[in-house]
DNA sequence: TAGTAAAATTAGGCAACCCTAAATACGGCA
DNA sequence: TGCCGTATTTAGGGTTGCCTAATTTTACTA
């Protein structure tokens, strides 16, 4: 009866159908390890949490063999992402949130703004594609623009690119990012770039910055051009 | 440990402290079935409950006598009251809210918002003195404007007044006095009033409006004079 | 194909909260 | 003063979610 009716996902539930969608983007199911990493929990708490969630159909489990979300559980994860990236979009458009500081914010507010709420957001920001992290938000419908862009390590050396989104919720990645004058929209030339996944060096305005590669990973660019 | 470094307070806690806070200032102690009947709980969950707040020292209990905040409870009280009014403000102020459909997003949104952008909702806002219902907003410091205010049946038939605050949190309440036409701001002239708990009649622009003794005192006014 | 290290699950617990049913305390009245 | 109804607390349970320690499974390697 409660599991037919009651449409109402806790807060824990949401963040894990939002963690797994993250986890299992990259192609493969998502491993018990993998979840509890990015949840920071132990792996038997998510062993557990997943077994309630197999039963509630929000995804599929096969012992040793990880999960998958059903689309049940995808609209879920879909339905929180949207709340959490307007919520961005919005705090940062209005209240005046850096684009690198609004994400815990956003973490709490997901689980408690009402669906009235979101659209009102969105409506007031013209009902926005992307949130300030160059993230695409989904629509209401679970469709959402997909955003092709080169990570910044594999633009050739003389080009100019745009930044367009940082892909990665870590409060401190984020502000040393922001501290280096990148964000969503940032144009910069490569000036060099080290082989064996080294650092990408890259001028922004007059100064130039080095960007270690597991960073630079996470900076998905689009090429604008040759640059003289 | 963690009583003495765990700032953060439960949802479930924070309800009960804005409860006992109403409750208590009536003059005196909350009875255990008073707060179950505020809190929709039955009176055995709030005898337990309460039993945690006296140990987390937000309360002060005698078993059988009924409980009152210490310093420490009331500074929580006053800080989730201060979120729920700016919150509900602002939800009306910035996105098209209606003062009488702001209550439940205020109630789960207090829980989940950070005191920063409490305070950036509050600056945006002009830092107001009043909420949507006419109740005032606590300040950071815990002071806050008293409204001294007439309940409508003790207007005198022939006075002018102005509809200050509505003391209710119920919908079905709220609805229904909206649709009459009454909301903080509202002037009106008592047209009659019914002795013994009797409904009283007002005149709002040219309609005439019946509104019954126990809603009737939930509406406080300022009384702005004769009316010819 | 046996051996093993890593990953995952199971076992056993705990804290926060809520509930119903049963027992008890309180306060007013006969 | 003693009885009685009401308010309150205690007893006993349930759910969600998280944890550590122990066990089991898997997959890889020798
Ligand atoms: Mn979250
Ligand atoms: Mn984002
Ligand atoms: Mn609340
Ligand atoms: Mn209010």
């Amino acid at each position: 009866m409660t599991a037919l009716t009651a449409d109402e996902l806790t807060t824990s539930v949401e963040d894990y159908l939002k963690a797994i969608y993250a986890i299992t983007r990259q192609g493969h199911p998502a491993t018990t390890s993998e979840i509890a990493h990015w949840l920071n929990l132990s792996p038997p708490s998510v062993s557990g949490m997943v077994k309630r969630l197999a039963e509630q159909g929000l995804l599929e489990y096969q012992p040793y063999k990880g999960v998958e979300l059903t689309a049940k559980g995808r609209r879920g994860a879909l339905t929180i992402l949207r709340r959490h990236r307007i919520i961005e979009a919005y705090l940062v458009e209005r209240l005046g949130y850096s684009w690198d500081s609004v994400h815990q914010e956003a973490e709490r507010l997901e689980h408690a703004v009402s669906e009235v709420l979101i659209e009102r957001m969105a409506d007031a920001l013209g009902n926005p594609e992307f949130d300030p992290h160059g993230d695409p938000i989904p629509r209401p419908d679970g469709s959402m623009a997909e955003a092709t862009s080169t990570p910044m390590p594999d633009i050739e050396v003389g080009q100019e690119g745009v930044l367009h989104q940082v892909r990665s919720n870590d409060a401190e990645q984020l502000r040393f990012i922001a501290s280096v004058g990148l964000k969503p929209g940032t144009v910069f030339t490569v000036v060099a770039q080290q082989p064996f996944h080294g650092p990408t060096t890259i001028r922004i305005g007059d100064t130039e910055q080095v960007i270690g590669h597991e960073l630079g990973s996470l900076l998905r660019c689009e090429v604008s051009g040759e640059q003289g």
